[in-house]
DNA sequence: GCCCAGGGATGCG
DNA sequence: CGCATCCATGGG
């Protein structure tokens, strides 16, 4: 239960709804925990608080309609998380982060932020994303804006360098040259086999992944990104012999079919914060 | 000095 | 196909 204003959305049911699992269970990046305790979450241009009271969650934002769709407020996760806890081993991590909610992330800010990400951790990866936002981004006045893509075109291989980005700063350089040729509004009504090939075609885009921004920045729940936590569990859970991750995918997919993206943060949230 | 981080590209068989 | 190797960078 929540409601729209015009400068605010309150939600009144905090058992599904928690700023530190949404933000910090690993599928977000441009976010700051404040020194209340509040969260700033910035996504594209647009901006929103998130404070939590003892009876209710607000999100202070000029836009607020965006963010009930940002947020995933419409998905009832009561019905995601009882049947996921049909499976023994996602109790705990359920348990554990019971406010996660997944973002409906936007696709092109997706497919950039996750290209950083491979092979590398969240504080390096925020840092990259902040520095690529001040150097091209609209200034907004107390932040700046994820670059269109026209901004990110204007940066060179040795700026991305220079923001941290390794050897990635060639993968970033030429996938938005490709970029310029595609039309991403028409890739997001495919389905996911489908996809995740046109997505691979993309420099610095490999299954792990195409599987995030599949996940975090189209809404497709029947993938399983299978990172270094992820093939963590599953050795440590299932007792997997599987090596190659693209195989591990498949089995978890096979076992958790259209709950499986859900399921994918519950088991690396957990694993990731308690090992 | 080593290993690790939300891995991918490349080359070789 | 599968597999090995290399790839920047910072923190533990």
């Amino acid at each position: 239960m929540y409601e729209l204003q015009k400068d605010k959305i309150i939600i009144y049911d905090k058992s599904d709804f928690d700023a530190k699992d949404i933000l910090e269970c690993g599928q977000v990046f441009r976010f700051l925990r404040q020194q209340d305790g509040s969260y700033r979450i910035l996504s594209l241009d647009k901006k929103a608080i998130i404070k939590t009271y003892e009876d209710k969650v607000v999100v202070y934002t000029d836009t607020p309609k965006y963010f009930e769709n940002y947020l995933d407020l419409k998905t009832d996760y009561k019905n995601i998380k009882a049947e996921l806890s049909k499976f023994d081993e996602l109790k705990e991590p359920i348990k554990f982060g019971k406010g996660i909610r997944i973002l409906k992330q936007d696709f092109f800010e997706a497919i950039i932020s996750f290209i950083i990400s491979a092979n590398n951790n969240i504080k390096r990866i925020q840092s990259i994303i902040e520095k690529i936002c001040i150097s091209v981004g609209k200034n907004m006045g107390d932040y700046y804006a994820f670059p269109t893509l026209d901004q990110l075109l204007t940066l060179s291989v040795e700026d991305f360098k220079s923001f941290g980005a390794g050897y990635r700063a060639e993968y970033l350089y030429k996938t938005a040259r490709l970029l310029k040729e595609i039309d991403l509004a028409s890739w997001e009504s495919l389905d996911t086999e489908t996809l995740r090939d046109k997505l691979t075609t993309l420099y610095g885009v490999g299954p792990k992944v195409a599987d995030c921004i599949l996940l975090f920045g189209v809404g497709k729940k029947d993938v399983f990104p299978v990172d270094t936590w992820i093939a963590k569990v599953y050795r440590d859970t299932y007792g997997g012999k599987l090596k190659n991750r693209k195989q591990i995918a498949k089995y978890l997919v096979s076992r958790f079919g259209d709950f499986s993206g859900y399921a994918q943060q519950y088991l690396f949230y957990s694993k990731r914060e308690l090992s």
